[in-house]
DNA sequence: AGCCCAGGCTTGAACGATAAAATCGATCCG
DNA sequence: CGGATCGATTTTATCGTTCAAGCCTGGGCT
């Protein structure tokens, strides 16, 4: 690069203002504004010459600007969790990539921030609306138990989760997966294809997410009258692909073996497709396996799976922090009861690991 | 709750203002900005007093006020791929947590926007640091014949990128890992365990950085003598993990078969372990495997994985970005010449499936 | 006493956009 | 033909913060 650097600038600065607009289009300031706020209020003459200023100069609206004015940042903020080494798979980020695509809709953007745990999470939260940053925040992953709904009301921030505590979750507005009907299809499918002894590999009890998943495939295995077996074949530990391979090695060496597994993970359902290999079964065809979450790993080894709706909780959540928003700038609290409370049902991605139909139970 | 809701407002509102601490604390605006920005101003009487009038009220500085006046958001754009089916292992999120994390310490934030394409991506940059919603953007995965790049540049869009182009990249500021090193280290630590016959499984030839995997391999092999056999040595197949099992079976099955292999990436990596438990060889004992990218996968099937420094690419970018826009605000360009241009070398990660040094050389 | 000075604080003026009110022309109707 | 009405545009004021300039007050010096 010759230098030449001290030519004219060819690149519109980053500072076009309604002002520059105003002149170039020989209106007044508020003419432009007019134009790309309330187009009808302005004659469509002039409204053609003020946006040809507008392409011509590439003006964009100063978004500080119009926040300062608007008192109304247009920015949802969102926690993003760091990856542990025990997340085995995660499905934040496609709720961020649903969340972002949701809110640019409407012109809104996802402002991510860090926080070691809950309470500095509520304490970010608090200090970023305080500061006008983020007209909203969303919470992720909420639990049954978990303190930052109850910490965000009493700070008066408005907000919506993703997840639901077990109590007081009528006070505030969320979407949630219903983890139970999930396992629950996958058993409904199993049976449809022949299968009759289903086997569930999960977590132990005490997480709340686990004990739906196992809650789940028990209902459906008793409205399905296979009740009688089912405490045979539920085996129980952690969450990883060589957990899920020891869980389904147990299950077939046992006598009166499973053929076919719903596993509360894609982790533990991966490794129960290995393990289903190395006993040199036919994975689909001699013993059927699903998994939980439709991660990338899922679809990569053509294992059925259990796919939450997130992009669809994305929408939800955005919608109602809108709305939440607009309301408040209308009238406060009071229609609080028209919150968002909605428990999604995720959906059964069939791949080859339980595809063939089964036309007659195997033995 | 038995409403009573018509009790006094005892949250905070969000609109605490510079005025309302000004007054509470019995001074002017200005000295409370000065008690805020240049605490040595201001006398430590009343330095104390406006300090306790802060807490009191729960004061935070509006961000769109200030951001006005001082013209920078400080905000950094980045925008967030979607999860497709393909992608194996994404390493987004960590890179997403690494920056908001760097971000946080010097008080600027991540803003999240999606794009379909490069190009639309390139004019999201370019409208969010028009409308000075961003004082710059990070370019995330830049591959060698990456347009993005020269776009900004065109636009005028500060920018420091997550990998290289091959041409032009003297230009602007990135960072980058060394794949090429990660997989040579990978060869260095096998063979300092013993190994000789030492496997590689990659992507076929045309991807940049299944390329520069391939060849750390192959370099790291003629370094240390063993060139000769590496072309027996040498598959190539899809990243998945059936691919990877796939072509651990046909390493396994040819005469002379490898007591080692290094994988291009994880899927591969857990792929070939488990053709090595398949054909009742031990891993780490009978024959190792190494991966690529140290995934939450690898750590839980304990696989060797080489593991790329994202959170220092994370601090790298954003300190790279704030010495740009403050730079800019100071003189124009031409120190460009100081740009960052950082080539990280990635550590490798040893578990189980490499881990017992061998003293001999195994058959 | 009168003057200067400096530290400590306050006042005025922006930053860029927009809601609300005021202005200006033109049209309409009794 | 005068006043009312209405549409199109401009002017004014404001959001909350900070820079620049101004204003006190008291102390030191001549």
């Amino acid at each position: 690069m010759t230098a030449g650097s001290h030519g004219p600038r060819l690149i519109p600065g980053p500072s076009v203002t309604i002002s520059d607009v105003a002149e170039a289009a020989g209106v007044s300031r508020q003419t432009v504004s007019n134009v790309l706020n309330a187009p009808d209020r302005v004659r469509a003459e002039t409204r053609e010459r003020v946006n040809r200023a507008v392409s011509d100069l590439g003006y964009h609206p100063n978004r500080a600007a119009r926040s300062l004015r608007a008192s109304s940042p247009r920015m949802v903020g969102c926690r993003i969790l760091p990856v542990h080494a025990e997340t085995v798979a995660s499905i934040q980020d496609r709720f961020l990539h649903a969340l972002a695509e949701a809110g640019q809709a409407c012109d809104h953007h996802v402002l991510l921030f860090t926080a070691p745990d809950a309470d500095e999470e509520t304490e970010r939260c608090t200090a970023l609306w305080r500061a006008g940053a983020v007209s909203a925040v969303v919470l992720y992953d909420v639990t049954p138990h978990d303190p930052r709904p109850r910490q965000l009301e009493a700070a008066g921030v408005p907000f919506a989760a993703f997840g639901r505590t077990a109590t007081g979750a009528a006070g505030y507005s969320w979407a949630d997966v219903d983890n139970t009907a999930g396992t629950a299809s996958a058993v409904d499918h199993l049976v449809a294809a022949g299968h009759r002894r289903i086997g569930f590999l999960g977590w132990p009890e005490g997480s709340s997410v686990g004990d739906s998943r196992a809650h789940g495939w028990l209902a459906a295995m008793d409205r399905h009258g296979l009740l009688a077996q089912s405490h045979r074949l539920d085996v129980r530990g952690d969450d990883t692909m060589s957990s899920g391979t020891r869980l389904m090695v147990e299950l077939l060496d046992r006598p009166g073996p499973p053929t076919a597994v719903v596993a509360a993970t894609d982790a533990l359902g991966v490794g129960a497709l290995h393990a289903v290999r190395h006993h040199g079964l036919r994975p689909g065809e001699d013993v059927a396996v699903v998994g939980f979450d439709d991660t990338p790993a899922a679809a990569a080894v053509g294992l059925s799976s259990v796919r939450q709706p997130i992009e669809e909780v994305g929408r939800l959540i955005m919608a109602e922090l809108l709305r939440l928003v607009g309301r408040n700038a209308d009238e406060d609290v009071d229609e609080a009861a028209e919150s968002l409370h909605r428990l999604l049902v995720p959906e059964l991605v069939v791949r080859a690991s339980s595809a063939p139909p089964r036309s007659a139970p195997g033995g």
